[in-house]
DNA sequence: TTTTTATGCATAAGAAATTTATGTATGTTT
DNA sequence: AAACATACATAAATTTCTTATGCATAAAAA
């Protein structure tokens, strides 16, 4: 990912949230998507995607389906079980990282 | 830091943030005063923060000065002119980073 | 009174995640 | 013909952090 290096360690939380609501992406895919949702704010570079990918697989979060498009190779991802599991607890765990960071960045006085 | 691999790459601008509204601090209260902010749950390891110190004072962001208090010593680390620019822009980029985060993980379904 | 916990600093080895730089290949646009 | 877009992949180097130590003083607990 360029443009900064604030997205460190939420990578795979990006494409898992990602193929939650997607069925199956390939990588190029993830790519444009996320750059068209932050709307050129971030953007994925293949040396950290495919790693990630290749990760997640190996963890059994994600499963491959090849396909030939247009004579051009892609690799489908999509959720397995375990990922599906996986997705929900890494979603919270961002949600509370969120708050954290709001708490730390934006403190309420306390009253005491 | 401790618990979670989410806070990576925020960790010198949690410092600077800190050192922001409290004129100067020392390493040692600097792990206190995240754990009571973030009500424990972002620990920050020794091995952490002083290479990030260390780090900040040789980028020129951050002064140090000793002193001795009851016999044991404290580095005190306050902001320089350099600094205190710097922590603005780190915090407008880290407020920008969640704002993308959010956007990412909570998508408004376009009306196109 | 000895051990643990707290205060206070520091470094070094290893792990993890990313950047940057390549490499391959096809198809489209200029 | 060259540049750009699509589509995958890996490898070296860098950054950042964890884990494990090490030193030293003081208070609390066993």
């Amino acid at each position: 990912m360029s443009n900064s290096k604030l997205y460190k360690g939420n990578l795979s939380t990006i494409i898992l949230k990602l193929l939650s609501k997607e069925d199956k992406m390939y990588g190029y895919e993830i790519t444009q998507r996320v750059k068209e949702l932050t709307k050129g704010e971030l953007k994925i570079t293949e040396g950290a995607l495919y790693p990630a990918l290749h990760k997640l697989e190996a963890d059994g979060l994600l499963e491959v389906e090849m396909q030939k498009v247009d004579n051009r190779l892609r690799k489908y991802y999509k959720l397995t079980q375990k990922g599906t599991t996986e997705t929900v607890s890494k979603l919270q765990e961002l949600e509370r990282f969120m708050e954290t960071m709001n708490g730390l960045m934006h403190p309420k006085p306390s009253l005491g």
